[in-house]
DNA sequence: AAGACGAAAGTGGTTGA
DNA sequence: TCAACAACTTTCGTCTT
């Protein structure tokens, strides 16, 4: 574990593990706590690029004297300067916060953005943005930090909203990969049998069916080099006929973004493969 | 008539010489 | 740079419910 300023970092995948700050503004009950525990501004968050720090030096009032008007005039500059002058602070302004509005947009809990926020910073410190659009690398660092939370989101769907394709976005994503040597784990597609669950609404029976499915077909390589939303959707199909709540496979094809042969080949190895003992 | 099934040809991308 | 290759899609005819 690294710390890096107020978040703890995974030092393997680079996940954001835990806030060292209270988000929470701190309480006070009496006019004396107020003024002990005042904090001014939010914590500090890898989200921005200034650590959060809004802090400003405005411009001089005319109430000075000529020797300190000059002195906060000078601050001011060199503040602004360092603040977003530089043009890799500038890059990282405009990009963290296309990653927060693309996270937004994929509805991701915070802890996605901050992981992502980080990997971000790590891939400009390497210096490796040269020729690549901004759009790519924040929506390689978001899809890297799904990835790595188990969070099911598929290169499509961000790179519908990042304004970019899958395969510009998946060539940068396998860049930064090696680059940035990460460890990415494979898809857990446990994930994915979740998701689509929800999106059909099926009963928790059925999902934890699909879910045991996936597993078996794990143990058994059934599951190697597949797309993780094919199986995982197939094994939801078996759920849905196992317990009654059968689907058309043009419905779950729909939703999890596959074709219906695509479901059927894997169904049929699945049942291949796989005796299936159907405890009810 | 709608859904399930599977064969065959096509697509876009990776890999290795 | 090119060919082989794997995964997946498209399309379409046939069977099943």
């Amino acid at each position: 574990m690294i710390e890096d300023a107020a978040e703890i970092v995974c030092g393997a995948c680079g996940a954001v593990v835990d806030r060292l700050m209270d988000s929470r503004p701190n309480r006070a009950f009496t006019p004396e706590q107020s003024q002990a525990r005042a904090r001014t501004g939010p914590p500090t968050s890898v989200r921005f690029h200034d650590g959060g720090m809004g802090t400003m030096i405005t411009a001089p009032r005319g109430d000075l004297s000529g020797e300190k008007q000059r002195e906060l005039f000078n601050l001011r500059k060199w503040q602004q300067r360092v603040r977003v002058s530089d043009a890799t602070e500038r890059n990282l302004a405009i990009a963290l916060s296309e990653l927060s509005k693309l996270a937004g947009a994929l509805s991701l809990p915070p802890n996605i953005l901050d992981t992502a926020s980080v990997i971000y910073r790590r891939a400009i410190k390497k210096r490796m943005i040269r020729g690549r659009s901004i759009a790519n690398i924040v929506g390689a660092s978001l899809y890297l930090s799904c990835r790595q939370c188990g969070v099911p989101r598929s290169l499509d769907e961000i790179a519908a909203l990042a304004m970019t394709t899958k395969k510009e976005l998946g060539r940068s994503f396998r860049f930064m990969v090696r680059a940035l040597d990460i460890v990415v784990p494979p898809s857990r597609n446990a994930n994915y049998a979740a998701q689509f669950s929800n999106r059909l609404a099926i009963s928790g029976k059925a999902e934890g069916i699909a879910i045991r499915i996936l597993k078996k077909a794990q143990q058994m390589k059934l599951t190697s080099g597949r797309g993780p939303a094919g199986i995982a959707a197939a094994s939801t199909y078996i759920a849905t006929v196992l317990t009654n709540e059968r689907k058309t496979q043009r419905e779950i094809a729909e939703t999890a973004n596959v074709t219906e042969v695509t479901i059927r080949n894997r169904y049929r190895e699945l049942l291949e493969r796989l005796t299936l003992v159907v405890p009810l």
